[in-house]
RNA sequence: GCCCCGGUAGCUCAGCUGGAUAGAGCAACUGCCUUCUAAGCAGUAGGUCAUGGGUUCGAAUCCCGUCCGGGGUACCA
């Protein structure tokens, strides 16, 4: 039993005893002992006092007294007004370390036979322009969050929806036939995926020249977005599309292909990937009739112009469009689409959606539309609703020009990387491979770390300049951290030192620090599991900081191979390992890898 | 207008379901490499937790008002 919770039944029992009291678990406050008072574990005694009808101080004396007596791991006790605060045995933090070593799978719950699946939606790009800064927070979080959830004994199916069809990819194709002289990723040496974002861009602005000209010969505003050429002969596309004109849907296929493929390198630079890719183009037909459905048996209705819309008054919400007076789908179609294919196709407790705030509503009317239809899962969607990412500039706008490319921004920080070890000479011993391999993996780690650190539902800022960080509380301190005790380790083995795990120490041999570590180390889990529960890498990543951060005080004036106690010397060798262990461990549910040397 | 989210040090962020004197990093200043990696460690300085009320033994945290910022709001996704 972890000590806690042993704590905590033993307080029941005391309450019973002492006061005559049945006390609830939940009224038994443990915490961590601040760090400017001597203990290890704190009782809150204060919501005890109409029980006691006594003093803070005296309450808090007779449990410290009966616990002392009654918890072999409690040393001593000490009161500070209503505050119990105990120590506990250094033996006790020590066993811990012992066995957490020993654990293949620390910190990760034990895959059980009840296990759930959960399934993660994330990424979900558009065909015409490359990924971005804002969808690197997206990536990022989703493939965290599965991991996180593996860790907390789910069975994750990572999904990506692609919004391959609609009048976007029109335009980048409508612009590839007329000004794109045949360019092909191949012939061209682009990227697929930035071929097509530059042939988007290039319709923009010759259907902004269009409707200027318009605009000069008279034309209202609306008007001339309306009547402008390209946006004429896109729609023309986008109708031939849709009815199957095989030369259009040839190009389609063509020019989403490059994107694929620009995509995936791009995936695969990031780190993550996807079980199961679904594309809007075989999923909005199934929305569509489902609303058609909803039709008929009255649950939509449709308005004098052909449009179909959900009435959502009573939910204290609005109308809602369902289908154009066109007949053709909004998103909302495809989204209720894909969501009875992935329900159909897979056995799923939970489904997550990583999708921006922005969208909060969208989700909201999603799940009560699913309903509304009769699927009893409707309700249980989960909108894992993250923040923007903003520039010092405002917010990022494709068509401006504002947003940050996300394969530019990580050759930017891998030059950094490589500047910065250069000038270290930390790498030198590295061939180039090697060293390009680690700079790739810094730069990365810096940039996973950044984002991630921030609660996933908070806004946040990222300045291309200043955000660039290595020192301090970053990724590569972490990764630095690793990397340190990696180097330790080596130079144990070289000297023929195992890492053992059966040994005693004297409780007077470990000290603070040591103890800090320890207790660091054995507060994992919780971090794990709380990461779970809030759907929150940023709980992994904070803790992944303060466990750098105090294993580098200990390093700063414990000497581990040096030290002459043998004993003394193999208990920080084996809290060195552990420590380095729980890192690597932590940042991988983070999707960062960490280096060997740096 | 209405709905949702946010406001903590100059900047970027922590602060768990209310608990002790509000914490980090960056930037600034000061020390520490003949000893396991100085991408490190130690220190100085920096705060009316937007603001006004309320709830209570106790509020950055919960409730209400105000101000500021962001997002959404019936044929974009």
């Amino acid at each position: 039993m972890k000590i806690d919770e042993l704590i905590q039944s033993v307080v029941l029992e005391a309450l019973k005893k002492l006061y005559d009291f049945e006390a609830s678990k939940e009224s038994v406050q443990l915490q961590n002992t601040r760090k400017d008072f001597d203990g290890d574990i704190t009782l809150v005694v204060f919501p005890f006092l109409r029980y006691s009808k006594k003093k803070p101080e005296d309450t808090a004396k007779e449990i410290g007294e009966y616990l002392q007596e009654n918890v072999d791991e409690i040393k001593s006790y000490n009161v500070v007004k209503g505050f119990l605060n105990l120590e506990i045995d250094n033996n006790y933090w020590l066993g811990r370390i012992q066995k957490a070593w020993g654990d293949e799978i620390f910190g990760h719950q034990k895959p059980s036979e009840k296990q759930k699946t959960a399934m993660v939606e994330y990424s979900s790009p558009n065909t015409n322009k490359p990924l971005h800064l804002g969808h690197i927070r997206n990536n990022l979080l989703g493939y965290s969050l599965s991991e996180i959830l593996k860790a907390n004994n789910y069975h994750v199916v990572k999904t990506n929806i692609v919004n391959d069809r609609g009048i976007h990819i029109c335009k980048s194709m409508l612009a590839w036939q007329k000004w794109g002289n045949q360019q092909t990723p191949e012939n061209s040496g682009m990227k697929g995926d930035h071929l097509v974002g530059d042939l988007y861009v290039a319709f923009d602005k010759h259907y902004k020249a269009e409707i200027a000209e318009l605009l000069n010969n008279g034309m209202s505003q609306k008007e001339a977005e309306d009547q402008a050429p390209s946006i004429q002969e896109a729609r023309d596309m986008l109708r031939k599309w849709e009815a199957g004109d095989s030369e259009v849907v040839q190009l389609w296929k063509t020019m989403n292909s490059w994107v694929y493929e620009g995509f995936d390198t791009t995936y695969k630079r990031l780190g993550v990937d996807f079980d199961k890719i679904y594309y809007e183009s075989e999923t909005y037909l199934v929305g569509k009739d489902e609303v058609l459905r909803g039709l008929e048996e009255g649950i939509f209705y449709k308005k004098e112009d052909g449009s179909v819309w959900a009435d959502l008054t009573d939910e204290g919400l609005d109308q809602k469009l369902l289908l154009r007076s066109d007949g053709t789908s909004v998103y909302m179609t495809q989204d209720i689409g894909t969501a009875k294919m992935r329900f159909k196709d897979f056995d799923i407790d939970k489904m997550i959606y990583v999708v921006g705030n922005e969208q909060n509503y969208h989700f909201q009317v999603l799940a009560i539309l699913l309903d509304k239809l009769g699927y009893d899962w409707g309700k249980g969607l989960h909108h894992f609703s993250y923040g923007m990412v903003e520039l010092p500039s405002g917010k990022m706008k494709s068509r401006e020009g504002t947003v940050v490319d996300a394969d530019d921004l990580m050759d930017g920080m891998v030059d950094v990387a490589r500047k910065m070890a250069e000038e270290l000479g930390k790498l030198d011993s590295l061939t180039q491979e090697e060293a390009e391999k680690t700079y790739e993996m810094i730069a990365l780690g810096a940039l996973k770390y950044f984002i991630l650190k921030v609660d996933p539902k908070k806004n946040m800022m990222f300045n291309p300049e200043e955000s660039i960080d290595f020192n301090g509380n970053t990724g590569p301190f972490i990764q630095y951290t690793h990397a340190r005790i990696k180097s330790v380790l080596r130079k144990a083995a070289e000297k023929g030192l195992d890492i053992k795990e059966n040994f005693a120490v004297s409780p007077t041999t470990i000290s603070n620090k040591e103890k800090d570590l320890m207790k660091r180390i054995t507060q994992f889990p919780e971090a794990v599991k709380e990461a779970g529960i809030n759907y929150s890498p940023a709980v992994v990543a904070n803790y992944c900081y303060e466990l750098a951060k105090e294993f580098n005080q200990f390093y700063h004036d414990h000497p581990i191979l040096t030290e002459q106690d043998s004993v003394v010397r193999d208990m920080r060798l084996l809290l060195s390992a552990t420590v380095g262990k729980v890192i690597k461990s932590g940042m991988k549910l983070l999707g960062i890898e960490v280096p060997d040397r740096m």
